[in-house]
DNA sequence: CTTGACATACGAATCTCATCGTAGTAATGT
DNA sequence: ACATTACTACGATGAGATTCGTATGTCAAG
C-alpha cells in the first residue's frame, strides 16, 4: 500500500482567499490567481506564488507543472473545506452547539427575510433527510 | 472624554481555550484557570500566566490586582465573541452565506434530531422577531 | 529567622504566517 | 542576436503566537 496521504491541514487567512479564487474560477495559473486577488487588495505576484508553492507542499492545492506556467487547483472541494472549517469553529468556540452557531452568525450581519426563509426551509429539509 | 478603548482583537487558539475557561467559571485566578486546562492537555503554569498577561493587554480580559493572586475575567461576553468569530469566518469562507455556514456545521457531525427540532423551532422564533 | 510553597514578571527559543526581493531561466518581439 | 518580458525557485525578514525557564517577591508554618 502506499503511503495514506492524509488530509491537508486548515488553511490559513492568506490561503483561504487563494482558494476561493481556485474554488470559483476552477484551475488557474499564478498569474490569474493574482489577478483576482489584487483587485481586492495590493499583493506582490511572488507573494501569491509562494503561498501556492507552500499550499502544494500541503497538499491544499495540485499543481500541474506541464506548462511553463503551472496550473493549480484546488486540492479539495469548496464544501469539503467548508466543513472542516465550520467544524473546527463549532467545536473550539460554541461547545458543539449549532443552534450558538447560527446565532451568533445571524446576529453578526444583518440577513433578509428571504434567506432566512431559505434557511427555514433548507432546515425543514435536511431534518427530513436525516430521518 | 477618555481615549475610547476599541473592540479587542479576536482570540487566538490559545486565548480562546482560555476565555472558554472564565466564561463557564466567571472570575478565575490563574492557577484555576491552569488546573482546568491541564486537565485536557499538559500545560505549564507559567504558559497560561503568560497568555493571560498579554490578553490583558490586548483587552481580551480584565485582571484585578486586589489580592495577591490576581483574579481575571473575560472582558467581553461569551456571545459578543461568538458572533466576532461566527461573522469572520462566516465572511472569510462563506461569502456570507448563512446557509452554507448551517450545513457546514450540521455536516461536520452528527446532529440528534432533537437539536435538529431545537434549530428550526429558534429560527421560527428568530423569524417572527426580524419582522 | 529560615524555609518552602506559591505568586508575578519577563526574557528568550521556537514556530508559523505573510511578504518581498533577487536570481536564474524560458519565451517573445524587434 | 539581443533586449524585454514572464515565469519559477528560494532565501530572508518581520510580526505574532506559544511555550518555557528563571528571577524575584510575599506569606505562613515550623
Amino acid at each position: 500500500m502506499p503511503p495514506k496521504p492524509s488530509d491537508p491541514p486548515r488553511p490559513t487567512e492568506a490561503e483561504l482567499e487563494i482558494l476561493t479564487v481556485l474554488w470559483s474560477r476552477g484551475r488557474c495559473t499564478v498569474r490569474e490567481v493574482h489577478d483576482a486577488i489584487a483587485l481586492r487588495k495590493p499583493t506582490q505576484y511572488t507573494t501569491v506564488l509562494k503561498t501556492l508553492q507552500i499550499m502544494a507542499e500541503k497538499g491544499l492545492v495540485r499543481r500541474d507543472e506541464e506548462q511553463r506556467a503551472h496550473i493549480y487547483e484546488a486540492g479539495r472541494p469548496r464544501e469539503w473545506t467548508q466543513r472542516q472549517l465550520a467544524g473546527d469553529l463549532l467545536q473550539r468556540a460554541f461547545s458543539g452547539s449549532a443552534k450558538s452557531l447560527l446565532l451568533g452568525a445571524l446576529s453578526a450581519r444583518k440577513v433578509s427575510p428571504e434567506e432566512l426563509a431559505e434557511l427555514r426551509k433548507f432546515l425543514e429539509e435536511y431534518e427530513k433527510g436525516a430521518r
